[in-house]
RNA sequence: GACCCCAUCGUCUAGUGGUUUAGGACACCGCCCUUUCAAGGCGGCAACACGGGUUCAAAUCCCGUUGGGGUCGCCA
């Protein structure tokens, strides 16, 4: 099977969450059938368009990995085919001129409202002779669609939707001022371009019987449809910013992977028996629109996370360690030094196993950046210092500066004989030699610690606990 | 309001008429491990919206009710 498929966002905003979540199941689709995934820009409100926008969804894009097949189309370049295609229809007799002010038009849709009707426009210019049109009335031109019968939309999500065609107005396919409709150059742009699957959000699933009538009107074949139910905030309502109806690369701040925001995409309306960690390899050869459900998920922060610090397991170090330290610059406003960078590498193991974020990483690698400055704002870490605390770490540097092999084996080795020899638990030299260390009552194992730290800075460290 | 879509633990979901005391994951709670915090291991709590049918048998099929969502622009 030939699968072309293809993600139409509008350059309004942000790709956000819920088109990053079309673009993935376009993405997955078209490469699970061995077809192409085209993008698209639909950019034919000029007024609504700015490059900000459009350079952010291409941006988010990229930072998902999700590649386009050859150049980006625009909309706005194919306005004059579009309007060569219903000039084409209204010469067949399947479209008409349409001179009904905006006033006339409001006053049908309260009518219509008023009796319980759906049917906006009554087609009072259907069948009129030309010659009655009014001097100055700049006209739209209108499809001529069926006044009978049902339009049915084969879903691949939803199942097959009818819809009673006296419910459908006939729709505008040019503007008075003789621009194209969305509507319109959507259905023509989309024969065009050999879209055969169009995959998109359950907000279009209205607009997939218009749009059907359109490819028959032309006498084209009807790409096959599938629309995916929405995602809604928390609370089961509409998604809003502070919900989570963010730009992708506002999750790039938050400090997520983009495997792990596509993972849990990819989970949320969509499944694959008990599988919950799907790489991108699994996820292309399982990928199929039977497994996608029908019904809207709601976003949830937390498994984000969980699903995030997976990824962060089992990524790349070299790849982590950039991540976390270009993420410390841009917080710090500073440079780190290599040094620091060297420890932070070092200490890896320790970092990603406590954090769920990039953010959470650089914030616990800043142990590796910058000494702990007494007294310490850490009111636990400060008190294991207070008492004897203070001579067990000094004690301990006394004994740590002889070692010449650092490894953690040997350091700790030593730290529990120190400990052992004044009848401590090991606990009670442990925790003063954390909070001088790292400034803090909780971090990795103080002998990874060490061992990243190098010697020298060690004992430095300890030494200068006053 | 009209039309369309949806309905399994708090959340994401498995389940396609009997294999189900309804499974997994996240979250939550407890225990273990333990130098802290995590991670990990073990265990626990927790759902078929409601009402009618169909059938020997229904979470699974049909109808209705309720609830949620979407659409109703010379926006996309």
């Amino acid at each position: 099977m030939n699968v072309v498929t293809r993600f139409a966002p509008s350059p309004t905003g942000f790709l956000h969450i819920g088109g990053a979540r079309t673009a993935l199941f376009n993405w997955l689709f078209a490469r699970h059938h061995g077809g192409q995934f085209l993008l698209r820009i639909e950019d034919t409100d000029r007024k609504r368009s700015t490059s900000e926008a459009m350079d952010a969804i291409l941006a988010g894009l990229r930072w998902l990995e999700l590649d386009w097949y050859g150049d980006e189309f625009y909309q706005s370049r194919g306005i004059e085919r579009h309007k060569a295609t219903a000039q084409e229809l209204l010469r067949d007799g399947k479209a008409y001129l349409c001179y009904c002010t905006p006033e006339e038009l409001t006053e049908m849709r309260e009518t219509a409202r008023k009796n319980g009707r759906s049917m906006r426009y009554d087609g009072r210019w259907r069948d009129r002779d030309p010659a009655d049109a009014p001097k100055g009335v700049d006209p739209v031109v209108r499809l001529k669609t069926p006044l009978d019968g049902v339009t049915i939309v084969d879903d691949q999500v939803q199942g097959p939707v009818c819809v009673e065609n006296t419910q459908l107005d006939d729709m505008i396919l040019l503007r008075s001022d003789g621009t194209p409709t969305y509507m319109h150059s959507v259905v023509v742009d989309d024969h065009d371009m050999g879209v055969t699957h169009i995959i998109r959000g359950d907000d279009h699933l209205t607009n997939a019987a218009r749009q059907t009538q359109l490819f028959s009107a032309f006498g084209w074949e009807v790409p096959t449809f599938a629309h995916i139910p929405l995602i809604h905030g928390p609370d089961g309502k509409k998604l809003s910013k502070r919900h989570g109806a963010l730009g992708v690369e506002a999750y790039r701040d938050m400090g997520y992977l983009p495997d792990a925001l596509r993972n849990y995409l990819l989970r949320l309306g969509w499944s694959h028996d008990d599988e919950e960690l799907i790489s991108t390899e699994q996820a292309v050869s399982w990928f199929d629109l039977d497994a996608v459900g029908q019904s809207p998920s709601r976003m949830d922060f937390a498994k984000l996370e969980s699903v995030n610090s997976h990824y962060i397991q089992q990524e790349d170090s070299a790849k982590l360690v950039e991540l976390t330290i270009r993420r410390i610059v841009e917080s710090q406003a500073a440079p780190v030094t290599l040094e620091a960078q060297g420890r932070i590498l070092s200490g890896l193991v320790g970092l990603r196993q406590r954090a769920k974020t990039i953010n959470e990483l650089a914030e616990a690698a800043m142990i590796y950046v910058n000494r702990p400055v007494f007294p310490l704002d850490n009111a636990k870490a400060a008190r294991l210092l207070e008492n004897d605390g203070g001579t067990l770490v000094l004690d301990s540097a006394k004994l740590l500066i002889t070692i010449d092999d650092w490894s953690e084996e040997t350091i700790e080795a030593a730290v529990r004989k120190l400990a052992e020899s004044k009848s401590l638990g090991f606990g009670k030299v442990a925790q003063p030699l954390r909070a001088a260390l790292t400034g803090s009552n909780a971090s990795p194992s103080i002998f990874e610690v060490m061992k990243a730290l190098g010697k020298n800075e060690t004992i430095a460290r300890l030494n200068a606990v006053p």
